[in-house]
DNA sequence: ATAGGGTCCGTACCGTGGTACGGAGTCAAG
DNA sequence: CTTGACTCCGTACCACGGTACGGACCCTAT
């Protein structure tokens, strides 16, 4: 804060004119990119990387030094929360791209999101699968036994010498 | 099978007549790389990598070309079965290691196989949080609108600009 | 004026599980 | 002996989402 307030106090008389009359939100409006890495909570580099790939549009640069707009910001938070509920970059991509688009209806994004969805609800069925399968290996286990006997290696081996786990466990 | 036996027909006589006087499991005793890998359902250049990775010991060769044991087709097909059940290369690297080992004890197997059960049971979890927060941002939809107003773009925003959904849809 | 820290850019590297390529060698049949 | 298929080996490359490095440049405080 300190030094944003200096920094201005050094700039040319004409341009100090225009921060003083703009809001306090409008002085948090340019950031280098530490900066804003800081406050959307991504590294440096992160950010040069999603410029590089396109998902951000290069900011305005003086003297060579990226200049973020709150509104980058707002979108780096939006690819975050993005990613967390699983969207790839490239599905994030698109998704900026629904929303930069003039004749994008609600219905887009909606159908990426039902889209999703029903992703995230196969990967759940298939690990649940897994689970049950997992399960059932451990229950025909007998800790104490020596490898040689163990139902769980043999349990790994393909379906026709697979134990049989039928007795009733669970 | 029609590849092995033609494969058989095309040797030499003297490998013939060995061949013949062993049984079916035995004539697979010995393969090629192109052979075991159709055995096992992998392809060849997976079969190097393993072998690269150490997952695989190296076969005896004969003038070069590898020869593969029954032993180590059963071994490919173990480690299909783990990847398919979640484990990484390196997770099943581990198990082999186990059932390589003299002193392993089926506990040691079993306490693998929970710990991968748990992390599991933790990524279905995390996948079932997801859904739902996909659910509520589909339940406020409006398909016809316009993005203007469109409440999943909105939705993805950071917390405090995001819309409630709470009338009661499920 | 200068020291320090931040930023620039291009490029290389990480892990994961392979796949592709190219030139040379080998094998068996015709 | 030639032909064609197969195999050898090392190396490079793919996706994915970044991270690290190094030399040059710039900004700010003292």
């Amino acid at each position: 804060m300190w030094r944003r307030l200096l920094y201005c106090l050094q700039m040319p008389v004409q341009m100090r004119m225009q921060l003083f009359l703009l809001q306090a939100e409008a002085v948090a409006n340019s950031m280098t990119i530490s900066a804003a890495a800081q406050e959307a909570g991504v590294g440096v580099e992160t950010i040069r990387y999603y410029e590089r790939r396109g998902l951000i549009r290069q900011p305005p640069s003086k003297g060579g030094y990226r200049q973020y707009p709150e509104s980058t910001i707002r979108q780096l938070r939006f690819i975050r929360e993005s990613q967390r509920l699983g969207f790839s970059l490239t599905e994030i991509e698109e998704l900026l791209a629904l929303a930069g688009a003039e004749d994008t209806t609600c219905g887009d994004v909606c159908s990426a999101t039902e889209h999703k969805l029903a992703e995230v609800r196969g990967r759940i069925a298939t690990l649940q699968r897994l689970e049950h399968e997992l399960e059932a290996m451990l229950c025909a286990k007998d800790c104490a036994a020596p490898k040689r006997d163990c139902k769980l290696l043999e349990a790994l081996s393909p379906p026709k010498e697979r134990a049989d786990c039928s007795h009733g466990c669970h």
